[in-house]
DNA sequence: CAGTATCCGGTCTGATACTG
DNA sequence: CAGTATCAGACCGGATACTG
């Protein structure tokens, strides 16, 4: 088992996974980034789909944006009216492992026995993927084998 | 990109996604959590670190031994009186993995160009690890090869 | 549709103090 | 140390209404 310690080695003002916490460690932000991963866009169908208040809604919305995960683009379907979308950034993407590894988790720990609803696959050979760590040469490596560093 | 969807293909209330975000996706929580991957264990130890109020740190870590996400165990230094400690179970152990993939996230998006202070590495190879998918071989699947699959 | 405005009750935050 | 008690203020959640 780890030992205990009476501090964490990296404060949390120099953190970036404070940082990102932060940023996004909220209940309604994280919902709204799943159902953005699912292509979710536009601020009814966020609100239908979650039943958040409009005005949390709104803020939180503003706040992904400022912080560069999510986009405001115009989106217009020919006849009609051009209407605003909320679309993933780069970084935004990037969010997706992470919630792909949450929900393994919510499998395995917040499942309460029940099959998982969904499960990620390989496109071609439709083998079942599961988050991991690799080194550089694309090899898993088991959490065991794995060690922080710090950055003197 | 990802096409529009007007909703999510798994519906809330059976989403353990959903699930582990009530659970655990909440700021102090998550913060918690961090320390406690780190090796803090203690009331006081959480409180000096975080800056958290002692009434919602007790709140939280309630809650987090509720979920089974730590466990409240007594330990006894030798000439000192028994103390209280929270210890990730196993559950808690398994979060290990997703705040890893939001670190590197953080690095990647939230670090205003700073070069990270942590890394993660191979014990004995000292290779840099990252997260990513692998199938059931452990070979390393490119995010853009994952599908999600739904259970019929 | 995509918001903003408003209201209300509740929880959270933050600070400080107190107890075993 | 490890909490509970208390308190003021902010923010949130939920509902409803209004506007372009």
């Amino acid at each position: 088992m780890i030992p205990r310690a009476r501090k964490s080695p990296v404060p949390l003002d120099t953190c970036h996974l404070a940082k990102a916490i932060e940023m996004i460690g909220d209940r309604w932000t994280l919902l709204i980034l799943r159902a953005s991963l699912f292509g979710v866009r536009r601020f009814d169908d966020f609100q239908k789909e979650l039943g958040i208040p409009r005005t949390v809604l709104s803020g939180r919305l503003a706040n992904l944006v400022e912080n560069g995960v999510l986009e405001k683009q115009t989106y217009k379907e020919d006849g009609k009216r051009a209407r605003p979308e909320y679309i993933l950034t780069e970084a935004g993407e990037g969010l997706r492992p992470v919630l792909m590894a949450l929900t393994q988790w919510g499998d395995d720990f917040a499942s309460d026995g029940a099959l998982p609803p969904i499960t990620f696959t390989h496109a071609k050979s439709r083998q079942k993927v599961r988050p991991a760590f690799v080194d550089e040469d694309g090899r898993e490596t088991p959490l065991s084998e794995t060690r922080v560093s710090l950055r003197r």
